[in-house]
DNA sequence: TCAACATATCAATAATTTTCGATATGTCAG
DNA sequence: CTGACATATCGAAAATTATTGATATGTTGA
């Protein structure tokens, strides 16, 4: 049985337009936060905010560095999210039942 | 460039609790809303509420059959999805720029 | 140490999403 | 046609999430 809350927790990161946009620059490299926040029209706190929602998520790790925070895309996150993904949309693999392909329902 | 809210309703289907114990409801198999509902603690108005987010997300697809709808998840959503996840988390690919391997910041 | 800066966190508010009950729509059996 | 049923839709309330400005924390260079 899957944790559902944990699981969400990994798509949070894609439904939201601001953080989609963030992982669009996040895809050409590592970014540090100031640089993310000259390209999005959102303010500092608001940045962090969705940045922690990413960390975690799993899909972006961040690497502090001094004063500044580089965060990137976490390639064994995107895989993790890739396999989940494909996990819930798969077809249940019971061994006993393979090929009752109706629709289950309790009339008719 | 990228429709950013129409890959975040993609992946609303992901991101809330009630849709993913739906989502594994269904793996098993095509289901009816009433068969749906007997295994949820939700009620009926919301659960044809995250039945349509479902649908809008192209992750399920609906039948009508007289009285009753029923559901299943479908294999070109799920795979459409999972594209999708590949391209949102994959590194761009530029032509001109492909060994930059440092962070990009405006400082130092 | 101090001032300037980068980022995180907090508390309040705004916006959005979810839930619920009531009702509308459409189907079927009688 | 009528009544029972399955599901969708609506409006209001509840819950959650996002945004904002203020402030806290920690870093750096003078």
């Amino acid at each position: 049985m899957r944790d559902h809350g944990a699981d969400a927790k990994v798509f949070k990161a894609f439904c939201d337009v601001n953080r989609l946009q963030i992982l669009e620059l996040l895809r050409s490299g590592e970014k540090c936060a100031c640089v993310l926040l000259e390209n999005l029209k959102i303010g500092q706190s608001t940045l962090s905010y969705h940045m922690k929602i990413l960390c975690e998520s799993g899909i972006v790790v961040s690497r502090i560095e001094g004063k500044w925070t580089h965060y990137k895309i976490s390639e064994e996150g995107s895989e993790y999210a890739l396999k989940l993904l494909q996990t819930l949309t798969q077809r249940e693999t019971v061994s006993s039942d393979c090929c009752s392909c109706e629709s289950q329902s309790h009339h008719g």
